[in-house]
RNA sequence: GCGGGUGUGGCGAAAUGGUAACCGCAGCAGACUCAAAAUUUGCCGAGCGCAAGCUCUUGUCGGUUCGAGUCCGACCACCCGCACCA
């Protein structure tokens, strides 16, 4: 690992090698600040500092770090190196979201217990990170699967289950039937388990629900106070909590079935009950069932649902299907009339009541259906401009604003008032009433997984479900486990599932099904905060004093899930009385995707980027056979596509530094990006090109001196306009533009070093210099951390000054005044000259300059000035007439 | 279908309504070298012109303004998210 070798054909340097050996330099520095704890704070610190957050998404231990991580936690590592310099206590943690499916698919697949996978990869992973240089404070590391976390997740379970915040309750589930377990959404494939390819069922299971719909309001409202999140995840969290108005009202059946005398429906179109031509009922419908309890054909058709519900086919047609059941429920204004009910595939039993009207005239849907199988079509919604007479809906419906008609009471109200009108006509009925529905569901966190959180109840025949007492946690995971046959392992275990009832002392059963991961994540950012508590999951005072994170960094795939998840267990855990706060992150920032290049072979093969030779004309061949390779599209880095760049190697071959550097000056965060090795290199080259300036200025230390020459002025103003300007490109995340004024100050003091060489009597131009070196060093540092110190070390022999302890720079406000300013003057908006002048000279002053500037003076002969704009110090415009 | 985002040189991009293209990558020409690498100097949106300079150019069309990449309106293209949500 320590290879000191000299630089392999990748690593440009001189012939006795680089000039900066980061092979050295990097432990050197990692273990300094190692070694005087730069990085740690206390739970509650006593400093008086204002405090930071900074927080990124933590990983799971797939094995290895991919460029997505080097990413992530680069961008988290320049905000809080910057905050750390810039006065504040910052808490910057790590650790691992070690639970999941892919540790038990290693143990099924390989054999190795997902114990010991874990911990091998996250062993390996700390390693890598490690070596990255980032400023974190590892005391506070931990895994979601040590029993040391998991034991607080379950008190915290049984306290929100006293709370009321959790229950139990039967829902439909995707049952893949050979692997005995329910899948998630994402887990099935055209109607089929992904892992087993067994065609997946609808199944009606008892699962443990956390009552986030509980909250949906406060979660829709709160998310117009969070002005530090991107707008966009705003909006996806908003439509997925999915709030409507509505009424919700029932049908009553026409002649009672299997005790069932009326169905509840909700709409959000009221005023199109008049347009009413059938009703659909999902096809979990419990009507659907007893219908289908009589019904042999209704029954198969139930049973066709339930397995083809899924499929993608289905779902991309759009392809209606139905039942008529026979039965008919009365309409609740038109006295006499009833209507047919149909079981139809594309009424959701999950949404709203499921059971709906149809009315085809004034929904897509319906109107399919209705033109399907026959059934009526009466416009009840007049446009504006149409006839009542001619007005008919084909194949569209019509959605839009108008003026019932057809419609009895309704008759001539606007939409609105229409469906005002309806609601209050079903309440004086006592049949309906308004209401707002949400599209949020309860939270499913129930798994039939090994490699979870156990959930802490017991079944018991006399006294139901009894929680774990507290003083028995955790509820831990057996290691003697056995992945020779499918389902869930604990299910099959000898002896982990009998004990004895803690209510009544009889035999009893232990629940097991373990927690979905999504749990885990849900409130580890609060356990940071006071990580060595053993006692309990969230110390108020460490909590109460970090919470919440100031600065959020990852993904936007966990846009919905993780943060709404989060931000609903943060409630939940103010309201049993473990923290203070209703929101979790304070600030969201969503990175971009690191993407590369892909190779194919003629036989279409994905080739690696190390298995092919790039030719200047950007053409590739394959390295071994020398035969053409096909460039291919800029995509995200992915094994399937052998896309990938390992960051390991990367860091071998360059330097920590240096894939940190080209990571950020690429393009702005937030953005995709592609990783190029001409990019790295050229960032490799920064890092030398930065110490070979510094070795340069050595030894010109002691006070600022009082006078400096031409060279010597210019070279402190540009020194401290960047300054200023990676200050103010750090504050807005704009870590692209930090980059490149730092190449430009750079570039400046390549200039004065030229300029040194030439004039031998510039006063004072090596003070400059050097303090233009120190501080492009120090505004390097949270970018690039170890050229940083290394270069600070050489300009300051025998300090023991760490560049992580320095206090951010402060620009000098007099070196930001120009000397003089350059003004554009233009004729009409188009520039014609420029002039310079001092600062702030008056307008009079600089017109008549403008004036007299040959090109101007040109372009104005013979014309008549009707107006001269003069903003200072930037701009002149004549405007012209004649 | 609904919602959102993005369109600027060969490429990634920059630009509080005020000189469009900073900085980097790639490329071209030169210096150094026996040579290469490394380093380094210069050029580098398009067109016209010997030059001074002129014209055009931020997806398209229009508007506001002394002045628009930026603000407003319409449209086009691409990308992303959600989606049989009643």
């Amino acid at each position: 690992m320590n290879d000191t070798s000299a630089p392999t054909e990748h690593t440009p340097g001189t012939a006795d090698g680089p000039r900066y050996d980061f092979r050295a330099a990097e432990p050197k520095w990692q273990a300094a600040w190692s070694e005087r704890a730069c990085f740690q704070v206390a739970d509650v610190p006593t400093s008086g500092k204002p405090k930071y957050y900074v927080l990124e998404m933590f990983p799971y231990p797939s094995g290895k770090i991919h460029m997505g991580h080097v990413r992530n936690y680069t961008l988290g590592d320049v905000v809080a190196r910057y905050k750390r310099a810039k006065g504040f206590d910052v808490l910057h943690p790590m650790g691992w979201d070690a639970f999941g499916l892919p540790a038990e698919n290693a143990a099924r697949e390989r054999g190795v217990h997902p114990a010991k996978w874990t911990y091998e990869n996250i062993a390996n992973m700390r390693g890598e990170l490690k070596r990255m240089g980032l400023s974190l404070d590892w005391t506070r590391e931990f895994a979601t699967c040590q029993p040391e976390y998991y034991q607080h997740q379950q008190k915290l379970f049984l306290d929100f289950l006293a709370s009321g915040l959790v229950e139990r309750k039967e829902s439909w589930v995707n049952w893949d039937p050979v692997d005995g377990t329910v899948l998630a959404n994402e887990q099935v494939i055209d109607g089929k388990g992904w892992r087993s390819g067994a065609l997946v069922e609808k199944k009606q299971l008892s699962q443990w629900f956390f009552s986030i719909t509980k909250y949906a309001p406060e979660l829709l409202a709160a998310l117009d106070t969070m002005d530090r999140w991107p707008e966009r995840v705003r909006l996806m969290q908003a439509n997925w909590i999915g709030r409507s108005e509505g009424a919700r009202l029932h049908f009553d059946l026409a002649a009672p079935e299997a005790g069932i005398d009326k169905v509840e429906v909700y709409t959000t179109r009221p005023d199109t009950l008049f347009g009413m031509s059938f009703m659909a009922i999902a096809p979990e419908h419990p009507l659907a069932a007893a219908v289908g309890a009589r019904d042999e054909k209704a029954a198969a058709f139930i049973a066709e649902c339930r397995s083809k519900g899924t499929s993608e086919a289905v779902i991309e047609t759009g392809e209606k299907h139905g039942y008529d059941t026979g039965l008919r429920v009365k309409h609740p204004f038109i006295e006499g009339a009833t209507f047919p009910v149909w079981i139809a595939n594309f009424v959701l039993m999950e949404y709203g009541t499921g059971a709906i009207f149809g009315c085809p005239a004034h929904d897509q849907r319906d109107l399919d259906f209705a033109r399907k199988y026959n059934l009526s079509v009466v416009p009840v919604v007049l446009p504006p401009d149409a006839d009542a007479a001619s007005f008919a809906v084909g194949k569209e419906a019509y959605v839009g604003p108008g003026v019932a008609y057809n419609s009895d009471f309704l008759n001539g109200l606007d939409v609105d008032a229409a469906k005002r009108a309806a609601i209050d006509a079903l309440a004086a009925k006592s049949q309906g009433l308004g209401v707002v529905n949400w599209r949020l569901r309860d939270w499913g966190v129930s798994r039939q997984r090994y490699w979870g959180c156990p959930i802490p109840v017991i079944h018991c025949e006399s006294c139901g479900v009894v929680p774990v007492p507290a003083d028995q946690l955790p509820v831990r995971l057996p290691e003697d486990v056995t992945f020779d046959r499918p389902g869930n392992p604990l299910d099959h275990h000898p002896t982990w599932k009998h004990v004895a009832c803690p209510s009544c002392g009889k035999a009893a059963r232990r629940e097991t099904d373990t927690f979905d991961t999504f749990v885990d994540s849900s409130w580890y950012f609060a356990r940071y905060c006071c990580a060595s508590d053993t006692t309990q999951p969230l110390a108020r005072a460490a909590v109460d004093h970090w919470m919440p994170v100031d600065q959020y960094i990852g993904g936007i795939e966990h846009a919905i899930l993780h943060l709404l998840y989060s931000r609903f267990f943060t409630r939940a855990m103010k309201a049993t009385g473990h923290i203070s706060v209703d929101e979790p992150f304070a600030g969201l920032f969503t990175q971009g995707m690191v993407n590369h290049e892909s190779y194919r072979a003629e036989d279409g093969a994905w080739l690696y980027p190390e298995e092919i030779d790039k030719r200047p004309d950007g053409t590739a061949v394959h390295k071994v056979t020398g035969l053409p390779v096909t460039v291919g599209r800029i995509e995200a880095m992915s094994k399937s596509k052998r896309n990938t760049i390992d960051p390991g190697e990367i860091i071998q071959r360059y330097g920590a530094d240096t894939a940190r550097w080209f990571i950020l000056s690429d393009n702005p965060p937030e953005r995709d990006m592609e990783w190029t090795e001409s990019g790295a290199a050229g960032a490799y080259r920064f890092t030398q090109r930065v110490y070979r300036l510094a070795e340069g200025v050595v030894g010109a230390n002691g006070p600022c001196p009082s006078e400096f020459g031409t060279d010597g002025r210019a070279l402190r103003r540009a020194t401290h306009k960047a300054i200023a300007a990676v200050t103010d490109a750090l504050e807005n995340f704009s870590f692209n533009v930090a980059v490149a004024r730092l190449y430009e100050l750079a570039n400046a003091i390549a200039d004065a070093e030229r300029a040194a060489g030439t004039a031998a009597n510039e006063p004072n131009l090596a003070w400059a210099r050097r303090e233009a070196v120190e501080m492009l060093a120090r505004l390097c540092a949270p970018m690039m951390p170890h050229v940083a110190e290394e270069i600070v070390a050489l300009l300051y022999p025998g300090s023991l000054n760490l560049v992580a302890d320095l206090p951010w720079p402060d620009a000098d406000p007099a070196l930001l005044i120009a000397e003089t300013v350059t003004i554009a003057v233009q004729i009409m908006g188009k520039l014609r000259g420029t002039v310079s002048v001092a600062p702030d000279s008056p307008a009079a002053t600089v017109i008549a300059l403008a004036e007299a500037e040959a090109n101007v003076a040109r372009g104005l002969e013979g014309k008549r000035i009707v107006k001269r704009v003069h903003v200072p110090n930037r701009i002149v415009n004549f405007v012209i007439a004649g």
